[in-house]
DNA sequence: CCGGAATAGTTTGGTACCAAACGATTCCAA
DNA sequence: TTGGAATCGTTTGGTACCAAACTATTCCGG
């Protein structure tokens, strides 16, 4: 990796360069990437599920049913987003959304008892992924990591 | 974070849960999402680029001329998608791409003048920006949360 | 009350991204 | 030397994802 620095720093003359947060930051785009893709393919595939349609359904097991901006920000996802993706849980009959009766541009998002059942089978399986993930970290490593994370992610929204 | 860790314990039942895999594996997807659009939008916005269109010129700044393959490969995605991604690349002007005469299946990609350039001028602010998603994190953190991404990226490749 | 501001969700237009199927080229073994 | 296997990049079909514009509803000050 010295080699990279080395060359970077050639193109830069003696301009300055942070390499310790250029390696922290494109580890974790690409850790997400490469987690991600195997998830989908190894995990989630077999359900019909992506990875951002496995998140909402895990935040609505855990959480109960949801207004769709709370989802939206609880998954990370813009809200625009959400739509389309929860038009597609709704065909797969994993979700429902109905109006909320006394505010009628609220709309409250609920697993289907299918949807419930799925994310019942298929959440140990990912956690056990996640797991396998994380193999070669101790305990203390992956609180370590989860914390630094928190912190990026803190910039990140400020 | 410990009132989810109860409930969805209680989801489970007896069957087990590993927290701290499951914090650190989300808390990698949600900083990679966070980031990604930031950096699109304060950054690369100006220079209409995305962050993977980004990472292409960086990879071709720091190496030089590259073929497909590696390139990919470098870059973390799927030949297909980099196909699409060099031809925009290529209709702004800031990249090339050339078959190898004495192997006319491979592809040469090389920056051109202008993509030169626009890297020149990007990187210092996208370098400030890694900086500014770290900020709060000491150095040994940035290494230490480098390292402990690796281990992951590691997993998720074999 | 009533009309403008705020708010919730959807639509729109566009890129990014993947996996799998596909052509073109090269390699190799009989 | 020749025909099948391997390899490279592209195409195809489909979802995910964003920002910004839009629609419907509610809220609030006069």
């Amino acid at each position: 990796m010295l080699d990279a620095e080395r060359d970077v720093q050639a193109r830069l003359g003696d301009r300055p360069l942070d390499f310790d947060s250029l390696l922290a930051i494109s580890n974790i785009y690409r850790a997400a990437a490469e987690v991600r893709r195997r998830a989908e393919r190894e995990v989630l595939a077999d359900y019909g599920l992506s990875f951002g349609g496995f998140t909402i359904l895990w935040v609505l097991w855990v959480w109960d049913e949801m207004e769709t901006a709370r989802l939206a920000e609880e998954c990370g996802l813009a809200k625009g987003t959400l739509t389309g993706m929860l038009t597609t849980l709704e065909k797969q009959g994993l979700i429902t959304r109905q109006r909320v009766p006394s505010d009628k541009r609220r709309m409250l998002v609920d697993l289907t008892p299918e949807g419930t059942d799925t994310i019942d089978e298929v959440f140990p399986k990912f956690n056990a992924f996640e797991s396998a993930m994380t193999n070669g970290l101790s305990s203390p490593d992956k609180q370590e990591l989860a914390r630094l994370l928190r912190l990026v992610i803190t910039n990140a929204n400020t």
